[in-house]
RNA sequence: GGGCGAAUAGCUCAGCUGGGAGAGCAUCGGCCUUACAAGCCGAGGGUCACAGGUUCGAGCCCUGUUUCGCCCACCA
C-alpha cells in the first residue's frame, strides 16, 4: 500500500501553501453586512518597529486559537490586524539610523526628519506582519491599520479636542520624569524603577555665624548645586535650635534657610535632609509648603546649567565625582555608605531619568478611571483570570493624571496652537490659522506629541471607523475579546477601557483574558543581553508552526508564567509526526472509499468503535467547554490525549483486523468509523494546528461540504451515536489486554512470542464478551490460545492479574517463580484490602452517609463493591500457587 | 512600605465549584509487531513547603510560619 502522504511531515513545505490559499481564499476578512452573531478580537498593535519574539508569538497563537475555533462555530468573525508607531522607539530607531550615517535629527530637521521615520517604515516597517503570518495568525489584512494613519489621526484629534473641551485636559508646569537621552517627558508609567547599588554621601553644610556643621545625606550629591533648603523634623531635638537659621552652601556660598517639615524621618542618616525642589519629586513638595525658590541646575541634556557655578558645562555624574572630590578637599565630606536604592530608568533607552521643572499636558484621569472601575465590578467587563481584577483596582484606585506630551517628532502632533498676541490657547480638529479668541493669525501649533498610548487607547474603535458611525463598529463594537499580557494592563487595557467607554459609551471588550511572559527554560526573562532569546522565527523553521503553537497552548495555563524548553517543543513535533502517520495510516486504508456512504448507526458496529465514538464524542463536548473558558493547556491535553492514546494506541490497533481482513463489510464498517474519527478529530485540532489538520484532511477521499478544513464546523458531540454499554465492555476487554501484557512485560515474555490465556470470569457476561471479541486479544496481547468462562479449568502453574471481574492466567510454566509470584499477590493483597477497609469505614461512618452527595457514595460503594471482588480474586489467587508449593 | 502570586514525582508543570494524586520529559526492563524507532509494550517513583483549624471528607477553604517570584510606591 502507498500512501499519497510522505513519510515523515514536512511542515516547510505545507504551511505556506495553505496560508496563501486561505488568503486568496478570503477566509480571513469578516463581513460586517452578515447575519451571523459576531465575534471581533483587536489585536494588541505590535511596534512597526518590533520582530517577532516570543510573548507575540504566544499572544497571537492563543488569538489564532479563539478566532479559527469561532469561525468554526458559525460566528462572524472579525481580527482587526494593525502595527503601532511606537513614537520614542521609532524615533530611536531611526536616529541611531541617522547617526550611524554621521547625521542627526536636528541637522535634517523636524519636517524632513519625519519624512525620513515614514520612509523607513515603508521599508523596513512591516516584517513584524509577515511573521505573524508564519505563524498561522488568521487576521483580516485587508483592515491593516496603522497608528498613524489619516483615519486613526482624525479620531486622535476628535478626542484631543473633546476631552479639552470636557476639561479633561489641562496644561501645568511641574516637576515630571525627563529623559536626558530622548530629551522628553515621560509617564509615570514610562519610568522602571530598578534597585541599584549606590552610595550614601554625608555632606557637612556649615551653620551661618557658628562653628557648626549640619550633617545631611544624599544619594546624589551633585543636586546640593540646587539645594534652597535643609529641613529637619520639628520635633527633633537635636536641631531645635537650629530651625530658623540659614546655611552657607558649600561651592556656590548661597544662603538657604533650616526649615523644619514633618515630612523627615528622624531615624534615617543625619535626621536633616537637603531640600532641592526643582530635581526631587518630595523636595518639591516641600519646597511648595515652604515656598522655597525653585534652582533648575541642569539643561535638558542632564548637563549642569549656569546656575551650577564653576560646574557648569560639566554632565552630571561627572559633576557628582567633582562635586564630591571638592567637599572632600574642604572637608566636608563626612563619610560615604554603601547605598542601594531604586533609581527610575527610561523604559525605552534605559538612561537614569532626571526628575524636571516643565510644563506639559495632562488628561485627569479620575473621572474616566470612575467609569472605568464601574465597567468590570458590574461585569460588562470581565477580566481572567479573575485574580487580575484585583491588580486593576488597585491601580485605578490610586491612579494619577496622565502625563500625555512628548518632546519628540514622531507622532501625532498635539492639535493646540498658541497664540503670540493674546497668549491663549486653540484646539481644534482642524489646522487653525486664525486664533479662536482674537483672531490673530500669529499663531503657532505645539511641537509636543501625544503619548503613543494616546492613540492605543482609542485602538478598539479607532480602528474601525470612528469617529465615523460605521457599519463595522455598528457589527464589531464591542469586541468580543482582548488577549494580552499583564505587563500592559495598566499601559493599554486601562486606557482602553476608559477611552471606550467615554466615546463609544460602552466597554471595549467583553473579556480580558490576561496570559502569562514567556520565560526561558530557567525562569529568566528572555533578553537580548543575558542571551536567552528563543526566536520565533527559528523555532518554526525547526520544529513547524503547529508544533510550536501546540506547545504554547500547552503551556498556557492560567496565571503563571511560561518556562519554555526546546525539548518540549520537539515533543510536540513528535505529536504533529503522530498524527501525521495515523492519517497516512487511515489514507492507506480508504483507497476508493466513499465517505457518502458512512452510516455510523448500523447495529454491526464492533466493540471497539463503539468505545472510540463514545471518546470521541466526549473529546469533543470537553474541548468546546475547555476553550469557551480559555482554558487553552486543557484543550491542548484533551486532545493530545485522544488522538495519541485513543485513537493511536487503542483503535488504529483495534482496527486493524477489520481492516486487514476479508470480510468486506466489516472492513467498509471500520473505515467509516476510521474516516470518521480522523476528519472530526482534524476538525478539532485545526484552531491549534491548522497548517497539519488541512494538509491532511485535504488528502482525505470523498466530497465535504466546504472547500477548506478552516471553513469546516467545530464538531460538539452531534451525529456521533453513543453506546456507553458497549463502551464499557470494550473497557473490559482492554483491561484484560493490559493485564497480559503487564504479566508478559514482568517476565519478558517477547512481544513476538505467542501464550496461551486462560481468563477465568467471574460473570457469564463477561465471559461472553472476552469469548466474542478472542481477535482483540490475538491481536494486542498476541494470545494464541484462548479459555474464557466462569470456572474454566485452571493452569498448574500461572503468573495472575485481575482485570475487573476477571482472573487472567498465563500459563507460563518455566517462566513462573512461584514464591516470587506469592510474594507479588501478598503485596497485591495488602495493598487492596487496605483499600477495601478504608472504604468500608468510610461507608460504615454514619456522618459520611448523611452528608456526603449521592453520586459520591454511590461511587464509592462502587469501588467498595470491585475492591472486595478483586481481593477474592486475588485471595483465591494466593491460595492456588500455595497448593503448588 | 503596600499589593499579588507560587511551593505537588529526579526535572518542567496540570489538577476548573472540596469527594481515594496526573501528564510530558528523565530513569529502568522488553521490542526494528507491514502508520510512525520522532515509534511500540511494560515498570518504578509523591508526608501535595511547614504548623494549626473548618469539614463526614482538604493538594484545593481559613489562620500562622518559612522560602522564592512579580507588580506598585516620592523616604533623602
Amino acid at each position: 500500500m502507498e500512501s499519497k502522504l510522505p513519510k515523515g511531515y514536512e511542515p516547510q513545505e505545507v504551511e505556506g501553501r495553505w496560508y496563501a490559499a486561505w488568503e486568496q481564499g478570503g477566509l480571513f476578512h469578516a463581513d460586517e453586512t452578515s447575519a451571523r452573531p459576531h465575534y471581533s478580537i483587536v489585536i494588541p498593535p505590535p511596534n512597526v518597529t518590533g520582530v517577532l519574539h516570543m510573548g507575540h508569538a504566544l499572544n497571537n497563537t492563543l488569538q489564532d486559537i479563539l478566532v479559527r475555533w469561532k469561525r468554526m462555530t458559525g460566528h462572524e468573525v472579525l481580527w482587526m490586524p494593525g502595527t503601532d508607531h511606537a513614537g520614542i522607539a521609532t524615533q530611536n530607531v531611526v536616529e541611531k539610523q541617522l547617526s550611524s550615517q554621521g547625521m542627526d535629527r536636528h541637522a535634517l530637521g523636524r519636517e524632513k526628519f519625519v519624512e525620513r521615520v515614514w520612509q523607513w517604515r515603508q521599508e523596513s516597517g512591516g516584517q513584524i506582519i509577515n511573521q505573524l503570518k508564519r505563524l498561522g495568525a488568521s487576521c483580516d489584512w485587508e483592515r491593516e491599520r496603522f497608528t498613524m494613519d489619516e483615519g486613526l489621526s482624525q479620531a486622535v484629534r476628535e478626542v484631543f479636542v473633546r476631552l479639552f473641551e470636557d476639561g479633561l485636559i489641562y496644561r501645568d508646569n511641574r516637576l515630571i520624569n525627563w529623559c536626558p537621552r530622548c530629551h522628553t517627558a515621560l509617564s509615570d508609567l514610562e519610568v522602571e524603577h530598578e534597585e541599584k547599588k549606590g552610595h550614601l554621601w554625608h555632606l557637612r553644610y556649615p551653620v551661618v555665624g557658628t562653628e557648626r556643621f549640619l550633617v545631611v545625606a544624599t544619594t546624589r550629591p551633585e543636586t546640593m548645586l540646587g539645594d534652597t533648603a535643609v529641613a529637619v523634623n520639628p520635633e527633633d531635638e537635636r536641631y531645635r535650635d537650629l530651625i530658623g537659621q540659614r546655611i552657607l552652601l558649600p561651592l556656590v556660598n548661597r544662603e538657604i534657610p533650616i526649615i523644619a517639615d514633618d515630612y523627615v524621618d528622624r531615624e534615617f542618616g543625619s535626621g536633616a535632609v537637603k531640600i532641592t525642589p526643582a530635581h526631587d519629586f518630595n523636595d518639591f513638595e516641600v519646597g511648595k509648603r515652604h515656598d522655597l525658590p525653585l534652582v533648575n541646575i541642569f539643561d535638558e541634556s542632564g548637563v549642569v546649567n549656569e546656575n551650577g557655578g564653576p560646574y557648569a558645562g560639566q554632565e552630571r555624574y561627572e559633576a557628582r565625582a567633582n562635586v564630591v572630590a571638592d567637599l572632600e578637599n574642604q572637608g566636608l565630606l563626612e563619610k560615604v555608605d554603601d547605598y542601594g536604592n531604586a533609581v527610575g530608568e527610561c523604559y525605552r533607552c534605559r538612561s537614569v531619568i532626571e526628575p524636571y521643572m516643565s510644563k506639559q499636558w495632562y488628561v485627569k484621569v479620575k473621572p474616566l478611571a470612575e467609569e472605568a472601575i464601574k465597567a468590570v465590578q458590574d461585569g460588562r467587563t470581565r477580566i481572567v483570570p479573575e485574580q487580575w481584577e484585583k491588580t486593576y483596582f488597585e491601580w485605578m484606585f490610586n491612579i494619577q493624571d496622565w502625563c500625555i506630551s512628548r518632546q519628540i517628532w514622531w507622532g501625532h502632533r498635539i492639535p493646540a496652537w498658541f497664540c503670540d498676541d493674546c497668549d491663549q490657547i486653540t484646539v481644534s480638529r482642524e489646522d487653525v490659522t486664525l486664533c479662536g479668541h482674537c483672531g490673530s493669525s500669529r499663531v503657532r501649533q505645539e511641537t509636543d506629541v501625544l503619548d503613543t498610548w494616546f492613540s492605543s487607547a482609542l485602538w478598539p474603535f479607532s480602528t474601525m471607523g470612528w469617529p465615523e458611525r460605521t457599519e463595522t463598529l455598528a457589527k464589531f463594537y464591542p469586541t468580543s475579546c482582548l488577549i494580552t499580557g499583564f505587563d500592559i494592563l495598566f499601559f493599554w487595557v486601562a486606557r482602553m477601557l476608559m477611552m471606550g467607554l467615554k466615546f463609544m459609551g460602552e466597554t471595549p471588550f467583553r473579556d480580558v483574558y490576561i496570559h502569562a511572559l514567556v520565560r526561558d527554560a530557567q525562569g529568566q526573562k528572555m533578553s537580548k543581553s543575558k542571551g536567552n532569546v528563543i526566536d520565533p522565527l527559528h523555532v518554526i523553521d525547526e520544529y513547524g508552526a503547529d508544533a510550536f503553537r501546540f506547545t504554547l497552548a500547552a503551556f498556557a495555563a492560567m496565571g503563571r508564567d511560561i518556562k519554555l524548553s526546546t525539548e518540549r517543543i520537539a515533543g510536540y513535533k513528535a505529536f504533529a509526526n503522530k498524527l501525521w502517520n495515523a492519517a497516512r495510516f487511515a489514507l492507506m486504508n480508504l483507497e476508493g472509499f466513499d465517505p457518502a456512504a458512512i452510516d455510523l448507526d448500523r447495529s454491526d458496529l464492533s466493540l471497539a468503535d463503539r468505545w472510540i465514538l463514545a471518546q470521541l464524542a466526549e473529546v469533543e463536548l470537553e474541548t468546546g467547554r475547555a476553550l469557551g473558558a480559555y482554558r487553552f493547556n486543557e484543550t491542548a491535553n484533551l486532545l493530545y490525549a485522544f488522538t495519541w492514546n485513543s485513537f493511536c494506541d487503542w483503535y488504529i490497533e483495534l482496527a486493524k483486523e477489520d481492516l486487514y481482513g476479508t470480510d468486506e463489510a466489516a472492513r467498509e464498517r471500520a473505515q467509516g468509523v476510521l474516516y470518521t474519527v480522523l476528519e472530526r478529530l482534524l476538525r478539532l485540532l485545526h484552531p491549534l494546528m491548522p497548517f497539519i489538520t488541512e494538509e491532511i484532511w485535504q488528502s482525505l477521499p470523498g466530497e465535504r461540504p466546504v472547500r477548506f478544513l478552516m471553513e469546516a464546523s467545530y464538531p460538539a458531540g452531534g451525529g456521533i451515536p453513543v453506546d456507553t454499554v458497549g463502551a464499557v465492555k470494550m473497557e473490559q476487554v482492554m483491561a484484560v489486554v493490559r493485564a497480559i501484557r503487564n504479566i508478559r512485560g514482568e517476565m519478558n515474555v517477547p512481544p513476538g512470542k505467542g501464550i496461551s490465556a486462560v481468563l477465568d470470569c467471574k460473570s457469564e457476561a463477561t465471559a461472553l464478551v472476552l469469548r466474542e471479541n478472542e481477535g482483540y486479544l490475538r491481536a494486542l496481547a498476541r494470545v494464541d490460545n484462548l479459555s474464557a468462562a466462569v470456572g474454566v479449568s485452571r493452569p498448574e502453574k500461572a503468573a495472575t492479574q485481575v482485570a475487573g471481574d476477571v482472573e487472567v492466567l498465563l500459563p507460563l510454566a518455566g517462566l513462573v517463580d512461584i514464591e516470587e509470584e506469592e510474594r507479588r499477590l501478598e503485596k497485591e493483597i495488602a495493598k487492596v484490602a487496605k483499600d477495601v477497609e478504608m472504604f468500608a469505614k468510610k461507608l460504615s461512618n454514619e456522618k459520611f452517609v448523611a452528608n456526603a452527595p449521592p453520586e459520591v457514595l454511590e461511587k464509592d460503594r462502587g469501588k467498595l463493591r470491585a475492591g472486595e471482588e478483586k481481593l477474592g480474586i486475588l485471595q483465591g489467587s494466593l491460595e492456588k500457587i500455595r497448593e503448588l508449593r
